[in-house]
DNA sequence: AGTTCCATGGGTAAATATACCTAGGGCAGA
DNA sequence: TCTGCCCTAGGTATATTTACCCATGGAACT
């Protein structure tokens, strides 16, 4: 009754076979998202779109026939509403700056986890960008001045307090007793619940337990 | 790091193999319970009580040499500590009064589905009493007047308007964006929330969703 | 005709969660 | 040493949930 929402639909473009059918499987453990082609190189890529559109492209930024650049900016043309998460394995700045100003909406490593990918493609889906969090260590000073002022920056992953909290918030505690719980102040829970709702971008407990639970950052074992 | 929780350990009493591999195949799928053995009969019971004691016996209230009444006051008599379930095909008065002022903490019907037992499950891990659905019609006039200021009836099943308002709850919304859903007042809202966490049992909405999520009670198809 | 349940929604109060702010101590890396 | 990050935790304000109370109208069943 209340779920008729859409699939995401999601479009592959990368070279490597192995790497298309690595992401296929990942995402096709999320009901939500829909893998609904994939494309070898820029010029298969832009036939596809004559026939079909994805809500989002995965696109490798170094493919045959029409560098990863070219393409950003050659889809974000035809087709504005496209997101683009690229994904690369450089972890040059050049490249960076030429795909974020092509018009790609996130950038993401191929050494990153598999949550980073759902991470990435979640807030790509949320309207923000993502950048991966291999990058900010290099880009530190540029990029993290860049969003100094950006209160969701992008390249955060949770820390020990953080999981442990989330693991408790998954079996529905309050934050007193939380707080009960690993000997602390219930504002300090407080605090680490907010980061978790902030890093996840979720709005509540329920969006982050769910979100939490289906990609694996929990183990559930409780009833 | 959360849940070293133990699990929930049952023991199935019932003559019958077949509907001990029901019930034993229903509760696999909950992580949180453990079926430590099974019995056919009275006799089989108490001996195996000798050697292992389970948090829940789920028994067959007709049962060989040693019927399903006898061996609730008998195990009720030397494992206190011990919750019972009787699990019956007779929609008489006379047994369940029989096994309830036996000891018993909860009467349920062959008839009733896989969700009535689960939550007969949790009612009684959560201390409180249980009677199957199936019963509540007959025994209206004296049960009903029995539980009338027990504020967490047993035998209460999902309304319609109750699903819906579930299936919003899962999603994460709150009060005020599903009543402009269903075009209700946020309070009509509170009132099938409310309703629903006493149905349940639950605390807060979290639980709320974990339980219903797992036992099948919505369908999900969101991220 | 009476009873019960459902769905609707108002009143009130307390508990909890969420969103901002601030700040200090510890630790690790540049 | 300086800087950033994590963990700790307090202040304040608002939003939301939860728990009680209450009533009315309709549908269904007796």
């Amino acid at each position: 009754m209340a779920r008729v929402k859409p699939q995401y639909r999601i479009l592959l473009a990368d070279d490597h076979a192995l790497i298309r059918h690595g992401i296929r499987n990942l995402i096709s453990n999320n009901p939500a998202l829909e893998v609904i082609g994939e494309v070898g190189d820029g010029e298969e890529l832009l036939e596809y779109l004559k026939v079909k559109v994805p809500d989002l492209l995965i696109l490798d930024i170094s493919m045959p026939k029409l560098t990863g650049i070219e393409a950003v900016s050659k889809v974000k043309k035809l087709y504005p509403d496209i997101k683009i998460l690229m994904l690369t394995m450089h972890k040059n700045k050049q490249y960076f700056y030429h795909a974020m100003s092509a018009g790609a909406d996130g950038y993401l490593m191929k050494e990153d986890s598999d949550e980073e990918l759902l991470l990435a493609i979640k807030r790509i889906q949320n309207g923000k960008s993502y950048l991966s969090p291999y990058l900010s260590q290099d880009f530190a000073d540029d990029v993290i001045s860049a969003y100094r002022n950006n209160r969701s920056s992008p390249f955060e992953t949770l820390t020990k307090r953080e999981r442990e909290v989330l693991n408790l918030v998954v079996d529905g505690h309050t934050s007193k007793v939380m707080a009960e719980m690993l000997h602390l102040s219930p504002r300090t829970i407080d605090h680490h619940r907010a980061n978790l709702l902030r890093k996840f971008d979720m709005k509540n407990s329920v969006d982050l337990v769910n979100f939490a639970v289906r990609n694996g950052f929990v183990t559930q074992t409780e009833q």
